[in-house]
DNA sequence: GCGACAG
DNA sequence: ATCTTGTCGC
């Protein structure tokens, strides 16, 4: 596993952290369709926490679209380097995601985010920063509507509704499973909003959450309990 | 000013 | 995110 280390020009404060936020957002791509869903590979990132010992562990996990297996996955750890802040969620977890996915021996395809891309405050989220990075395409699927408005979608599996900021459509509320709490949809970076959500349903036909950031969740909680054990 | 707020 | 037991159900 890649341990990394903190970047040298990394943000220290919020206001530099918007800053390269509003520099960054100029780089993302919106009109392109991005992977057709159901083929190729697809690549899932999280990350999990030890407050206690300032550590952070990321996990990449690559699947085969069509048969959802694991193909390939890679971790990374390293020190936690921004705090908690709504809005700068991409700061704490970039770093040792990118080095995770530096780590695959493929190239990951579509890359599954566990938070949002365009709906977000500045339009900015952690899926676009991550696309601007590595020029990949990108999609974020949450578990929360943050503070963006929806109407609850249909009780089929599939339904969906949109999710406002104001009268701004930046993502979907989407349902993965009939009757239970949809995930929330943004697109990142090289992806049209249609075709995220035709992806998200691709990675949910058993679950709420995609099986890309289900992998990827239960590997980096494992790196870091093997990594620093209690 | 106060509360809410991805993970 | 993380702290945490049992419990209901497939």
């Amino acid at each position: 596993m890649t341990t990394v280390r903190i970047p040298e020009h990394w943000p220290a404060t919020e206001e530099q952290a918007r800053a390269v936020q509003d520099e960054l957002r100029e780089r993302v791509i919106l009109d392109e369709p991005g992977p057709p869903p159901g083929t190729g590979h697809v690549t899932g990132v999280d990350v999990a926490y030890d407050d206690e010992r300032d550590i952070v562990a990321a996990a990449a996990v690559v699947l085969d679209a069509s048969s959802l297996e694991v193909v390939a996955e890679a971790t990374a750890v390293g020190r936690v380097p921004f705090p908690y802040v709504p809005g700068l969620l991409a700061f704490r977890e970039i770093p040792t995601v990118l080095a995770a996915l530096d780590a695959l021996p493929l190239p990951p395809g579509l890359v599954v985010c566990d938070g949002y891309g365009l709906a977000h405050p500045r339009r900015f989220g952690l899926a676009s920063h991550l696309g601007v990075l590595t020029g990949l395409p990108t999609i974020g699927v949450a578990k929360n509507p943050f503070t963006f408005a929806y109407d609850d979608p249909d009780t089929p599996r599939g339904s969906s509704s949109a999710l406002l900021a104001g009268s701004e459509e930046v993502g979907r509320a989407l349902r993965t499973r009939e009757a239970v709490k949809p995930v929330f949809v943004s697109v990142g970076h090289r992806v049209t909003l249609a075709v995220a959500c035709a992806h998200t349903l691709a990675l949910t036909p058993e679950y709420r959450l995609p099986e890309t950031t289900r992998r990827a969740d239960a590997l980096c909680r494992r790196a870091l309990r093997d990594t620093y054990p209690a």
